[in-house]
DNA sequence: TTCGTTGCAAAAGGTTTGCATACCA
DNA sequence: TGGTATGCAAACCTTTTGCAACGAA
């Protein structure tokens, strides 16, 4: 086997510094991260990367279905490394930003059964979830108004 | 009953030629419209009604409740009337915008559960279902490439 | 008359692109 | 060496905001 463990699915994927350096940083988030965030962090590692690489290192690990992307309500964009095959569904606290993987079994069977139901072909299904953790609503309950 | 049936959900919102215009286009849109589409819309009526007052006035109603809102894959927002109260959850042709509410139900309840069983709290949730419709794929089907 | 609403222009964000340079394979 | 990746700057797009003028109640 030649390639690294991500170059593997684009046809020319070359392995460059920035590329090393971007995933590194990605793999060690735990929760969502935004380009913006992702470059933030790699400048203050010292590891000097330019916007647009990440954006274009980001869009490029979407394409191969690498990581897990959530929209925020601006509009923005997080990603998140996807940890296995197939697509994953998170519950992401509004407050901290503390994301944690959901069972969406019964999420996927729906969009199946709408899918046979509506004559609709090549159904994608996007399923976003928020609220507040249980760490963040004891803090609010802690700091009342 | 005084107001209109637009008004009675805001302290003080007032009547006027835009809003009504604009409430007017939103209710003839069978698919979802973008602001864009719905300034496009009004200009060429003659309804001169600025691009800041349509985005003004669609997040009136989104915090009104009146539309439902999908996101493009872009981050632009997509509205449309909401039929009734509570919200509803859409599948829309990735092709020809076709948009059709559907029984969302099962999603309701899967999304209950996991806030029972994760501890998170005031739980939302985005549902969005995209395919190709029925007419759409038979057209794709005539039209070999 | 009063105060919410409008619309222009400009700003604010996030994301993408043009193009010359740098660099992996 | 050849072709891809990078990075800066600038463009793009959608959405928001400042502010003076307007108009509904």
């Amino acid at each position: 086997m030649h390639g690294s463990s991500v170059g593997e699915w684009l046809p020319a994927w070359r392995s460059t510094q920035q590329r090393v350096a971007i995933l590194r940083v990605l793999s060690g988030c735990r929760d969502f991260a935004s380009a913006r965030e992702l470059h933030a962090t790699l400048t203050l590692e010292g590891t000097a990367v330019g916007l647009t690489t990440v954006y274009r290192t980001l869009r490029a690990l979407e394409q191969g279905g690498r990581v897990d992307v959530v929209r925020e309500r601006t509009g923005e964009r997080l990603y998140r490394p996807r940890p296995t095959d197939g697509h994953r569904h998170y519950l992401v606290c509004r407050r901290c930003g503390l994301s944690r993987p959901v069972d969406a079994d019964t999420v996927e069977r729906w969009a199946d059964s709408v899918a046979d139901a509506t004559g609709f072909a090549e159904i994608e299904h996007t399923v976003e979830l928020t609220g507040i953790c249980e760490q963040c609503r004891l803090l609010d309950a802690a700091t009342p108004s």
